[in-house]
DNA sequence: CCGTTCCTGGAT
DNA sequence: ATCCAGGAACGG
């Protein structure tokens, strides 16, 4: 599941390797995967424009060409972008292929979950006015102590594993990384929010940031889906101490972790370092 | 607020 | 054969 840092790294990854080259051929085997169509500009325009930037808002990649053309890739669950040689076959899934004058990217994704989206960097469409209700990004520059503390507010009914989840509180989580954090802040993640105490939310805002930085420095998770624009592999799951880790030991006190369902997600935890709320059954 | 939907492959 | 994985849009 591609969250922020496994859409960093693929980002960085376009970046130093398509920025400055141009867009030679496009092909698209399943047109089901652009959005706002028909009213956006045809995936045929971007041929001969040349990259010239690349941005990452939470889990949104985008990509500038000339022309002022905008690309805007969500991977969604299994959504990959794969550096190919140029006679590589195509491998199943591929949806779009990128000829760029230096090599080839292939965005392929097997559940199809997956959106691209062309637009004018002046327009706005499906992708960008999600964009626009994104939380802050999980950055020390960016992400507040009192910004979290006023989100509470907006929402105290949540779990605090739906509210690590909602995009428009803090951009880029999703279930590997909510999991991790609530287990580094020493929180259950069924907890609601009303109830955590200033303790807990300074604990939380660290262990925000700390997560995410770690993981962005690691290139990601890769457990399943995910891996780098080279096919290489991320290294957070080497380090990860709930998320895949049902049954095996906390890291810090041995207790054997319990899998359960918060939010409608699989969610991992200590029984131990992570109390269960009142009422709570596993 | 929660549940459902979109998809396919892997586990059971 | 059936269920489950979960990001985000959508419906009740």
């Amino acid at each position: 599941m591609p969250e922020l840092p496994e859409v960093e790294a693929i980002r960085s990854a376009i970046d130093r390797t398509f920025c400055g080259h141009q867009l030679i051929h496009l092909k698209v085997h399943h047109p089901d995967v652009w959005l706002g169509a028909p009213a956006t500009p045809t995936p045929d325009i971007l041929v001969g424009e040349t990259l010239l930037h690349t941005y990452r808002r939470g889990k949104y990649l985008s990509l500038i060409f000339t022309s002022q053309l905008r690309l805007i890739v969500h991977l969604r669950m299994t959504g990959q972008m794969r550096l190919r040689l140029p006679d590589d076959p195509v491998s199943t899934h591929t949806h779009v292929q990128f000829y760029f004058d230096n090599g080839r990217m292939d965005f392929r994704d097997v559940r199809r979950f997956g959106r691209l989206e062309l637009s004018r960097v002046e327009d706005t469409f499906c992708s960008t006015e999600s964009i626009e209700k994104l939380g802050p990004e999980p950055t020390l520059d960016t992400l507040t102590l009192a910004h979290l503390r006023q989100e509470a507010k907006r929402h105290p009914n949540l779990t605090l594993k739906a509210f690590l989840l909602n995009q428009s509180v803090v951009a880029g989580l999703g279930n590997i990384y909510a999991d991790e954090i609530s287990f580094v802040a020493n929180i259950h993640p069924a907890r609601r929010v009303r109830q955590l105490k200033p303790s807990d939310w300074k604990l939380l805002h660290h262990s925000i940031l700390s997560v995410i930085e770690e993981a962005v420095a690691l290139g990601g998770t890769s457990f399943s889906d995910y891996i780098h624009l080279d096919g290489s592999k991320g290294q957070y799951q080497e380090v990860a101490r709930v998320y895949t880790r049902k049954g095996q030991p906390c890291l810090e006190c041995q207790t054997p972790l319990i899998k359960t369902r918060v939010a409608g997600r699989g969610t991992v935890y200590c029984p131990n370092c992570q109390p269960a709320p009142r009422g709570f059954k596993p």
